[in-house]
DNA sequence: AGTTCCAGTGAACAGCTGTACACTAAACAG
DNA sequence: CTGTTTAGTGTACAGCTGTTCACTGGAACT
């Protein structure tokens, strides 16, 4: 038996075939992590999600935590595109903060999962997962600091306070991106509210920018 | 053969005695919890570390769950000691600021397992763990809020508003426990280093008060 | 046309998992 | 002193786990 090659009829190159299931095996993690964390979910229930039998699995990846890793990498390109989009389109709205928070409410419900992947597994998970996420987070936070620095008052912060300042941005828009995945109810009133707060707490914090001392 | 109970000779009463294996339980797993997500904790793991047979466990909790939320509990109870400490003695310190996060580093270092319990199963962990959490941090965010009504400018703010600053202020201050618990290396100029930049945090966020707009 | 490559198969394994069950012995109540 | 209660024991079992190994059939290369 051959079910997802069958099922796939047409006839593809042996890469194009072997880069398909791999991305099935994501898929069906992605999909089982909707309802577990991914520290006890295991190799033969994303296998048999996937369609393929258990030992197939390591024609893909060395372990499940190199599937997650591969997991964080999917997931960030996801998140790197809604930074590119909030950083290409800050125009169109009046206030940056809005268009930021507007953009973050965008691709959190375009791609819950792989933005729950990435909150859950955040702390928890397991090392390699747990490092490759902290990585793009950093980087991420150091592309946002570097943008912050053309900012008016901000144009005179040394880089510490810049980095200080990107971070707290950072863990407030994570923490929005918690509160739109766990939203209940699940309609637009309880959205709007999600945003409207996210919204406020940016502002909150840019309002403290003017009254910084530099000099320290 | 009766391990435990054998080598803690004194004869005490089968409260007593229940009692004290319930929390070696607790201890138990609290240990493997420095290196593993509760999520892939056996029971069987946390019976042999604190010496009875796998069986005995239910004489204390229904399921694994129980004992996380258990934990919770134990956690929370470390927490609030916390919170009502950097109540108490704010008059020691010039700024409420650096007394708060001082209490704060003190306390971490001091029950770095709770903390670290904490912050890690907050979005992984099970459904109860979860939940129980979230109760908790949001009730500690609500009376944070109380507090803050008390300064300044903060007095006639308006409820939603009180609790946007409390949430923001608890999840910079949880981040910086993070900071904290995964800090390496693990001298004490890392942490001066994180701890003056959660004072940063704060002061900045403090710093937007005056220029918020109260009528919306 | 013949050969190599390799994604996916299926059986088998040792080890771990949670839980049911009948038990023992010591603390307890009368 | 007698009977009851109960925390902890030991055996047992079915089910799942990751990983091994020899295998197959079709795409790819020569």
């Amino acid at each position: 038996m051959r079910t997802l090659a069958q099922v796939t009829a047409e006839p593809v190159s042996r890469q194009e075939r072997k880069q398909r299931t791999r991305q099935a095996l994501l898929d069906a993690a992605l999909e089982l992590l909707a309802e577990r964390a991914f520290a006890n979910l295991s190799l033969r229930e994303v296998t048999k999600r996937a369609g393929i039998v258990p030992t197939a699995f390591y024609r893909h990846f060395a372990s499940m935590d190199e599937l997650g890793v591969a997991l964080v990498e999917e997931s960030m390109r996801t998140l790197r595109r809604m930074i590119r989009s909030a950083r290409s389109n800050p125009r169109t709205y009046t206030h940056i903060i809005r268009a930021s928070v507007r953009t973050l409410h965008e691709h959190v419900r375009a791609h819950e999962d792989h933005f729950r992947f990435l909150t859950r597994e955040r702390y928890s998970g397991s090392g390699p997962v747990q490092r490759a996420i902290a990585i793009e987070l950093k980087l991420f936070s150091s592309d946002l600091a570097v943008d912050l620095a053309r900012f008016e008052h901000l144009r005179e912060w040394n880089t510490d306070d810049l980095h200080m300042m990107a971070d707290l941005i950072v863990t407030a828009m994570l923490s929005t991106v918690v509160e739109l995945i766990e939203a209940r109810p699940r309609d637009e009133e309880t959205d709007a509210l999600i945003v409207k707060t996210a919204e406020k707490r940016l502002r909150l914090i840019f309002l403290g920018v003017p009254n910084w001392r530099v000099v320290r």
